[in-house]
Parts: structure tokens; C-alpha cells; sequence
DNA sequence: CCCTTTGAGTTGAATGTTCAAGTGAATGCT
DNA sequence: AGCATTCACTTGAACATTCAACTCAAAGGG
């Protein structure tokens, strides 16, 4: 007992820690509600549509059953049923029963195909814009194997996922996200 | 006409400058999300009632007018007012009307001080977990400057709100995130 | 065979956020 | 004094996300 270390006591942090962590908290607020932003405006879908788009888009006959699609856009069934049903009522996507047991295909339509061929850009002009041009090359790089490092412990089957993705494409593609 | 440059022409992101890419966008996705997460398991509130409770912990009187304290956790009036009720219904805070015209100041309770007390220790373990102790002071450090330039882009009153903060407390005081 | 389990999705209610509209006090104009 | 505006906030509906419950098909076990 008297030897036992204190787990409740936790270091705060210093002055300058703080305000990092401020800025970094600050970033994951605000960030994800700019893009998701943009997307709204311009294109009437928030990220996580763009995210299901741009991963049925790149996969063979721009198709993927609901469970990859869900782990490739790292969201519940659950979120990913819904999304997909407003994304289909959009006309953009279609559900087709596959092969075995209760699996469902979604496929991307062409006229989802050629939203997404006018949205990209857009999106991508502004991830340059609030980050990519801002920063510069190697900062963004650095901030990457930061991003990298604390999500391995945050979320590993998210890391997972993107360096498997990572290894797959190697060359170009669409914008990943 | 002819001179006018292709404004609609995008560059495209480099292989390596995607992967990083990526990461910040699913760090933006999985960090908000862990740390929600935790607040909502051992405290049953969310960051920004979390954010909140902080802002009032650290104000004197522990009382601030809603709409300093919309500006200082970064929401819509709105979002304030609906969040408040909550903590209010807690017996978190409470409302009390203000000297001029509609101003009401929110206080925090005895009981949401105590609340916080013992909320905040395993937040700030929780941020060490995720994010401090796997970076390291120097990457931390970075990770912060890097965070700061980009909201400057991306949300210019954020980020001076946030240097306002830091210029007036200049020594210890609550975790402020 | 029947029965249980597992896998893959869907559905609906509860929660939180946003957006548009409303409320009421104070202030400015004339 | 009378009226319009602005400020500070509240309210309620719409929407997205989560969570728990449900459906249905296929396998496995005995």
C-alpha cells in the first residue's frame, strides 16, 4: 500500500504546453467544421458523404458492400445506412442486394460519378487554402507524423486502415479525404 | 481574357503531401471524438460543456455574461443557451439576470465547482494519454505553432480570442480545453 | 431437422447542433 | 413622446449521429 504510486495524480501542464494544446484543440474544432462547411455550401453533402464518394469512386465498378465502405470511411453501419440513404434519394448512389446472405452493395451512379468530378476540386482548393499552402511542405509533412503518431493511440483501427489504404494506391487517384 | 489565370485549375496533392493529408484529417475526425468520449463516460457532458464549466471556474465571481461565454468557448449564442439549460438542469450553473437590458450572467455552482474538480484531473490525464506524452514536449511544441497558423486561416476570431486568453492568465490556473 | 448463433443491415427514438424566427429591453432619431 | 433599430438572448423545427432493438439469411451443432 505504501509503496503504491499515486495513479490519480496527473502533472499539469506547463504554460507553454497548454497553449499548444489550446491551438491544437482549438484546430480539431475548427477545422472539421470549416470543410465541412465548404462542402455544405457548394455541394450540399457534409464530409462524411464526400469521404463514402470518393472511396466508392475509387474502387473497382465503383462499388463496395456497406461493412467495407463503413471501414474504408471509418463510421458505424449504423451512420453509413443513413448517409447512404440520403445520398441515394440524392440519386447519387444505389443499393443492390450481393451474393450471400443479407450483404448490399452500394454502387456510385454516374450522376454521382460526375457531382463528384465537379466537387473535388473545390474541395481540394480549399484543403490547400486552410492548411496545405499555409503551412508549406515540410511543415505539413512534419504534421503529419504527428497526426500519425497520436492517432495510432487514439484510434488504431483508424491508423490501421490508413496505411493499408496507403500501401494500395501508391499512385494517383482521387483525393483521398 | 487570354492572360487571365485558370482559377479552377487545382493542383493536385503529391503522394506524400496526401498520406500527411489523411492523417490530419482523420486526427481532426478521432481526436474531438476520444475526448468527447471520455467526458461523456466519467462526467456525462460533452467538451463544450466541459469548456463551459472551465470558462466559469476560471472567471471571477465564477460568473460570466452568456455572450462572453459564447465568445470565450467559441459557440453560437444558441448553442450556448440550449447547453446552459442542460447544465442548469444539473444544478451545474444557473441563470441570473444581468444589470442592462436582455444580459444574463451564468454562474457556476458550488456543486458544478465541485463537479469540475473532480472532472478535470481525468480530462487533463486523458489529453496526456492521447496526445502530450506520445508527442513529447518538442513535437507538442511544434504541433501547437503548426495548429496556430493554420487557424489563423481558418477561423481568424478563434485564434485571436485564444492569444487573448493566453496574454491574460500568464500563470497557472484550469486546464483550459 | 430444429434451434441457436453469427453476420450484415435497417429502423426509430433520443440527443446535440444549427438555423430561422421570436422576445423584450434599451437606445437613437425626429 | 412615438417609433424603429439594435442587442442579447430564447425557442422550436430540421437535421445528423448515436444507441438499442429489430430483421433476415446463412452456418453450426446436436
Amino acid at each position: 500500500m505504501a509503496d503504491e504510486v499515486h495513479a490519480d495524480e496527473v502533472p499539469w501542464l506547463d504554460h507553454e504546453e497548454l497553449h499548444a494544446w489550446m491551438h491544437l484543440v482549438a484546430l480539431v474544432e475548427a477545422l472539421p467544421a470549416a470543410l465541412d462547411a465548404q462542402l455544405k455550401r457548394d455541394a450540399g453533402i457534409n464530409r462524411f458523404e464526400y469521404m463514402i464518394l470518393v472511396g466508392l469512386s475509387e474502387s473497382p465498378d465503383r462499388t463496395m458492400a456497406m461493412s467495407q465502405l463503413a471501414l474504408a470511411a471509418t463510421g458505424s453501419l449504423s451512420r453509413m445506412s443513413h448517409a447512404v440513404s440520403r445520398l441515394a434519394s440524392k440519386g447519387w448512389v444505389e443499393r443492390r442486394a450481393a451474393g450471400t446472405g443479407r450483404q448490399m452493395d452500394v454502387r456510385l451512379t454516374d450522376t454521382g460519378f460526375a457531382r463528384l468530378e465537379e466537387i473535388a476540386p473545390g474541395h481540394v482548393r480549399e484543403a490547400r487554402r486552410l492548411v496545405v499552402d499555409v503551412l508549406g511542405r515540410d511543415d505539413l509533412l512534419a504534421l503529419g507524423r504527428s497526426a500519425r503518431s497520436v492517432l495510432q493511440t487514439v484510434s488504431p483501427g483508424f491508423a490501421e486502415a490508413l496505411e493499408e489504404a496507403h500501401q494500395r494506391v501508391a499512385g494517383g487517384g482521387h483525393p483521398g479525404a
